[in-house]
DNA sequence: TCACGTAGTGTCAGTGACTGACAATAAGTT
DNA sequence: AACTTATTGTCAGTCACTGACACTACGTGA
């Protein structure tokens, strides 16, 4: 095999984070992300689909654990507590990656265009949710309204978790899930 | 009072629908457009902030009917059922729209970055509902939570709408409804 | 140790989205 | 008819992103 390339990707991914942070998502280009990680422009984009991807590296990882995590919940869970089964079970892995998560919402928080591959993300998740209820046996359209009321929960704890660390996910999972219970009267 | 520029704006969103539907979103350009609308590029960036937002126009007045609608909803309705309120509300302008909307939502499905800016179009719209329902009194968290689980059951229900035009829109919300009480157990 | 294959990278030329600045124009107003 | 003003045209420029081709580092097998 010849040479891995991981290197380059990981410095790339970490000019862009620092680049963003210091100038903003507009004031940066990419032949600067790509300079400050010592490749050319061109590498960047062999790496990254585009100039925002390079922020979002790792999602397609947590997509996967969190589906398996369905599939893998136990035969007797009806859909929702099989997503609550598979949220509980990623905490660890959020929890590790909250160090470098925190920094880059807040350079989300200030770029529109940046928001919109948020919801992007966040949409392919929810269908990874839905595809992972369906192999459970749950029929289509409602695999796709729950992963939906899933995911809503997911991040309305997950934003009440950051805001509010002393108390775990899980818990912040339950509050939320008995305030959707009083919603849906 | 000078030329008005609405013709322009509404020549140049058709030209975008149209060469859309015939060629593509990535194979057609915004001289192109532009071109066919009868005005310059820069007219079409004059009009609207990117190539995409032409096939979004009218999402703005969406949003502040149905906004409207929740905060003139019957003070005694809970948070839910001013949504339902308000989904009810314009069922007729969804009605009106549906020539329009079938062709673009065509379009849509087949490019990745338009479906982005569906996205990013309905994160607006749950703001604009949650917004709504703060005014109307509900605690912010929960408003968020709630326009959430309501733009979620709204686009399951109007999605199910769409195939399924026998029944009105407000039946398949009363569906959507009921599917969520049975799955938030 | 030396060809050899391969994944990764550099180079370069090009397209197309989008912007800023300034001039020109079509209306309506006085 | 002069004047005001929203809209448009013109033009030059930046930057994200791509295709094609050459090159280079690294691991493999002879």
């Amino acid at each position: 095999m010849p040479r891995s390339g991981k290197e380059a990707r990981r410095r790339l991914q970490q000019a862009t984070l620092e680049l963003f942070q210091q100038q903003g998502y507009d004031a940066t280009t990419t032949a600067e992300i790509a300079e400050r990680a010592g490749v050319t422009e061109r590498t960047f984009f062999r790496h990254f689909a585009d100039k925002r991807e390079a922020l979002f590296d790792g999602e397609e990882a947590f997509r996967d654990s969190l589906a398996e995590a369905v599939v893998a919940a136990p035969q007797d869970m009806l859909p929702m507590e099989a997503l609550f089964h598979a949220f509980r079970s990623v905490e660890p892995l959020l929890q590790r990656n909250r160090p470098f998560t925190e920094p880059r919402q807040k350079v989300i928080a200030k770029n529109p265009a940046l928001q919109e591959r948020v919801l992007s993300k966040t949409a392919k998740l929810t269908v990874g949710l839905s595809d992972a209820l369906r192999q459970r046996g749950v029929e289509e359209s409602m695999a796709g309204f729950a992963a939906q009321i899933g995911m809503a929960i997911l991040a309305h704890a997950t934003s009440a978790w950051l805001a509010d660390p002393t108390m775990d996910l899980s818990a912040h999972l339950a509050k939320s899930h008995t305030e959707l219970r009083q919603l849906s009267i």
